[in-house]
DNA sequence: GTCTATACGACGATAGAC
DNA sequence: GTCTATCGTCGTATAGAC
């Protein structure tokens, strides 16, 4: 551990490789964009590019689960309807991403494909993430109770996902008055 | 008008083509399925089948459009609950068109991809439907009113396509329960 | 381990004959 | 209206240089 290993430089050409396809799908699209152009921006023969990932699937699932762990850093440990918008607004500034989830998510339904792992353990997380300051809120009060805790965190994470899909079509739909809105209906202190 | 027109074949095999390509989609999910394969089965050469369609994009539109009609024939002119629930349990049978409708609403954040449009026109109809019905259960007294009718609407979009999403990772997620829950949620009548 | 060169099969698309 | 033939590009597989 003393001495760097033999692949610190393997490491950061694949770390150069994931960063390069984020940009160039985040700009580009899920479609219409090939390894070759990735391998080019890398100064790499395609070949060269296929030696650090086993597939087009394998590059792309670490790409999202690079951005799924720079997003969770951010976020630290804590969960709030304020952090929900952040993550929001900030998917709001990469269309190509958002386009490159739910791309990525609707292939990961066939159970061979490399990202469904990926996604089987994510969306758990979230939901029992959720579930949690869900919990939290009805203890202080401040959330109805007639849903329980983990059925609320599904509807909660099906808005989110719901509206980015809207907003894909149409990019004037509001991405943070749906959680808004949901949040006050959830609220047992609104008056109706 | 009274003679039948010189498209009467193109028309039949066009519709045949639709057909068959719905139910390969269906059964063998959107990647992995080539128009070869579409073609074959309606004993027609690829540049035969291309004849009928632009391209296989502008062929999957028609797909989605067709699927679409369908669903709205069955449903008539009522939205509630039930034919929501209905749309929903439709689905639930073919995965392989909930996957190709989510792989086409990504791939149509392009403006210039053929299903744009379709999806442009067809979020704004869905909408003002499910804001219709809002307002005549709010007339009712049977839906809270802390939340205008448009933005109920786009709520309520957003978690029947969020709940399909979670569901194409995870079988197991139940996508009528959600669908309950909001609409317990928007009662004023609830018990809290 | 890192990478290039080359080749393969399949795809969507097009040109032109019939 | 439908075909055969062909094109360019894609992701992938293998051989081998350094």
């Amino acid at each position: 551990m003393a001495k760097r290993g033999p692949y610190e430089k393997g490491e950061a050409k694949r770390t150069e490789i994931l960063h390069a396809a984020l940009e160039i799908f985040a700009a580009e699209g899920y479609r219409g964009t090939s390894l070759r152009k990735v391998a080019a921006r890398c100064n790499l023969s395609l070949p060269g590019l296929m030696h650090y990932f086993g597939s087009k699937e394998d590059l792309l699932t670490q790409v999202l689960r690079m951005r799924d762990e720079t997003a969770r850093e951010r976020q630290d440990e804590r969960t709030s309807p304020e952090s929900y918008r952040e993550i929001i607004r900030e998917g709001a500034k990469t269309p190509g991403l958002v386009e490159l989830f739910v791309s990525m998510a609707a292939a990961a339904s066939d159970p061979g494909h490399p990202a469904h792992e990926h996604f089987s353990q994510r969306y758990p997380v979230l939901r029992e993430r959720v579930a949690a300051f869900v919990r939290k809120r009805m203890d202080e009060g401040r959330m109805t109770t007639v849903v329980p805790p983990d059925r609320l965190a599904v509807l909660l994470l099906a808005v989110a996902d719901g509206i980015q899909l809207q907003w894909l079509i149409d990019r004037s739909v509001d991405m943070e008055q749906p959680i808004d809105d949901i949040m006050r209906l959830l609220d047992p202190a609104r008056e109706d």
